[in-house]
DNA sequence: CTCCAGGGATGAT
DNA sequence: ATCATCCATGGA
């Protein structure tokens, strides 16, 4: 059990952050990190169980701690929304949105589950997750369930292309192994990239192969607790035309990226996240889960 | 600057 | 049962 207040598992779990959480009547089931893990929310309480340990059952943090660190309990939500800007694209999202919270994920495991969502929709982002999980990963039970955890750098760099072809990745498959391999030989050291400023970061990524603006931005965002960083895709881009450039004509790419820097400010990742869920969840032709 | 390959689910006809 | 649509990166 924690506390968990002014948060919302569902909405931010559906939220399209991660991809590989299963709901299960109330429960929802997957991984945080090599933990299997099942939580329930019931207003304020957080209910938390995990599985089995993983082999050698030594010692293990307390998984209270684990949760509450992934779902980044400690962020002040309430002075993230109030320093938010106050418009009325902004405020029907803040208001749709309350208790989502920025994932903390594991830096490799974000990484490569991006590589793999370019030119994707969310529910294939999930196939394609939950492939590479159970073909690479390892099994973990809870219950009656069996989750899979998120496969090493290395355990993918000693793939081949074919097989991961084979999870549905289609060219993303190239990109992933090259990035894998990059990060199994040392060339690239992802933890150590947390020292780098939000611009010599964003180049950093940007040089890993399949890792361009916009996934660079949601790695900053959802892996390396980049709060600035504001990723533009589709939805977010027609949201900013819609509300911020009504009626005007050439907006540039360049010139939204500005906007959104300036106008949304220190917080502009969390922003884009409701803007982007909102938008998602309220358009009329698609019904997502 | 523009154009477009790429792959598989999902929605439309 | 086919046909169109969604989409980020990278290279021409």
């Amino acid at each position: 059990m924690t506390n968990a207040l002014e948060f919302d598992l569902e909405k931010t779990l559906g939220s399209g952050q991660v991809f590989h959480w299963v709901k299960i009547d109330n429960r929802f089931v997957g991984a945080i990190g090599d933990r299997a893990v099942c939580l329930e929310q019931d207003g304020d309480i957080l209910k938390v169980r995990d599985g089995e340990p993983p082999s050698p059952a030594g010692q293990r943090p307390a998984l209270p701690r684990i949760v509450a660190d992934y779902f980044a309990l400690d962020h002040p939500l309430r002075e993230i929304c109030a320093a938010m800007p106050n418009d009325d694209a902004m405020n029907a999202a803040k208001e749709f949105c309350r208790g989502l919270r920025i994932i903390r994920q594991p830096k490799w495991e974000c990484l490569a589950t991006f590589i793999c969502s370019s030119m994707k929709q969310v529910a294939h982002i999930r196939q394609i997750s939950r492939a590479l999980r159970e073909r690479f990963g390892d099994a973990r039970k809870i219950d009656n369930h069996t989750v899979f955890t998120f496969p090493s750098a290395q355990r993918i760099a000693q793939s081949s292309e074919k097989k991961l072809r084979e999870c549905a990745l289609g060219y993303r498959a190239k990109n992933l192994l090259a990035t894998a391999r990059l990060i199994a030989h040392g060339d690239v050291d992802l933890e150590k990239m947390s020292i780098l400023s939000d611009v010599d970061l964003r180049e950093a990524l940007c040089a890993l192969p399949g890792v361009g603006a916009k996934v660079a931005n949601c790695v900053m965002l959802f892996a390396f607790e980049r709060l600035r960083a504001f990723p533009i895709d589709v939805w977010i881009e027609r949201t900013l035309r819609e509300q911020y450039f009504a009626r005007k004509r050439k907006v540039t790419p360049k010139r939204l990226r500005d906007f959104a820097a300036t106008y949304f400010g220190d917080h502009g990742g969390y922003a884009q996240q409701y803007l982007f869920h909102h938008a998602r969840m309220n358009d009329k032709r698609r019904r997502v889960t």
